[in-house]
DNA sequence: CAAAAAAGTGAACACAAATTCAAAAATTGA
DNA sequence: TCAATTTTTGAATTTGTGTTCACTTTTTTG
């Protein structure tokens, strides 16, 4: 054999395959994962469509990664803020706002990573990723009931409702209308407070 | 002109449209709306393919037909309830209790309605639907909040985060998960509770 | 530079369904 | 029954994309 993989190469390849996450996400960002189809991540990220399955075996596997990715930043962030100080109802107050201002800052991601349509691989996924925000509020419930913060209950229903909850009053008010900051944080102050009250902690 | 219409040709074609809706509901209720393509729905209800296009201009239009008959008998049921007798807590406690109820019962019929990956024609209709939930539940709050029943919150948000709350809370477990009629009750009195919380009104 | 191997290309292919439409069957009124 | 008209059929067409693959280009090493 007289051609072996040069690092210079293997960094060439790790390359191309962020290049091909970030035009997926791009897309995705801009106009859904209908927007994303493989010709056109392949002309955003420069390159053939076949390049596409060099690296991905698939597309619904390129759009769990993208997914993925952008969900476990997400969690990340919120489960620094769970793990943090504070009371469970100030984490849980903290949370929920970091939550809902992100969402809103990127609206089409978020309406992508909700509800859009895709295939039911994709959705298996989404599925799965909203179990992921559910087990960091379910991880504060817990906490907070254990410390007597709030009254005993279903901790998965209520997580599972808690993320149900922004998702759906996210989602609609996401897809035409665009608000202006006061309206945003209104709405991310009704949220909130829906959820603390039904926690069964500080309301407001 | 030789030929016209007769009422008893008139009523047949009534039928044929109505065996249209019916198989797909039928279809969709099984296996969801990707099992119900046109060419399932014309062998289900004894007819061409071309016979679906001379009722509906497109599968689209025929989904969302299909779905709002469900939603619509939904929210019709929900409808008597909100505006029926008693308290408002205690309207929105059977309103909670009658749909999570329901969904439970037609699981698969359930999920197609909440969150199946559809066109976006279809999806646009589904979150127009959703909004009709939320308005009876949102009547219930105003009536509530005038009532000094319930604290005042933005009852629009409120309605919207309760269709989410056990819009989520059920697709989870609607999946792949069959449970039980008591595991069933016990998620449906989670549910409610928590919504019920979150309201402010009383908590059991 | 040359040969071997891998990376990269993009037009062609595959495929699944929705939709159409020319022809066949059925209905109607005389 | 017959001609006019409508309904019904279902094979063929269309459509939109994902995916492949024979070929070209680039990279690597002797």
């Amino acid at each position: 054999m007289v051609y072996r993989r040069s690092p210079l190469m293997e960094e060439r390849l790790a390359n191309n395959r962020d290049r091909i996450l970030l035009a997926t996400r791009k897309l995705v960002a801009e106009g859904g994962f209908r927007e994303a189809q493989i010709a056109a991540v392949a002309a955003l990220a420069g390159m053939s469509t076949g390049m596409i399955y060099r690296y991905f075996p698939s597309k619904a596997e390129l759009f769990v990664e993208v997914l993925g990715d952008a969900v476990g930043a997400e969690i990340e962030i919120l489960r620094e803020i769970a793990e943090g100080p504070g009371s469970a109802g100030e984490r849980l107050h903290a949370a929920l706002t970091c939550f809902v201002r992100r969402a809103l800052r990127g609206p089409n991601l978020a309406y992508a990573f909700i509800t859009e349509p895709v295939d039911p691989e994709v959705d298996t996924a989404r599925i799965r990723y909203r179990k992921k925000f559910g087990d960091v509020f379910k991880a504060i419930l817990i906490d907070g009931i254990e410390k007597g913060e709030f009254p005993d209950q279903d901790v998965d229903a209520s997580a599972a409702c808690i993320v149900g909850a922004f998702t759906e009053a996210l989602v609609g008010p996401i897809g035409p209308t665009t608000r202006n900051t006061h309206d945003q944080q209104r709405l991310a102050e009704s949220i909130r407070s829906f959820c603390l009250r039904a926690v069964g902690g500080a309301s407001s």
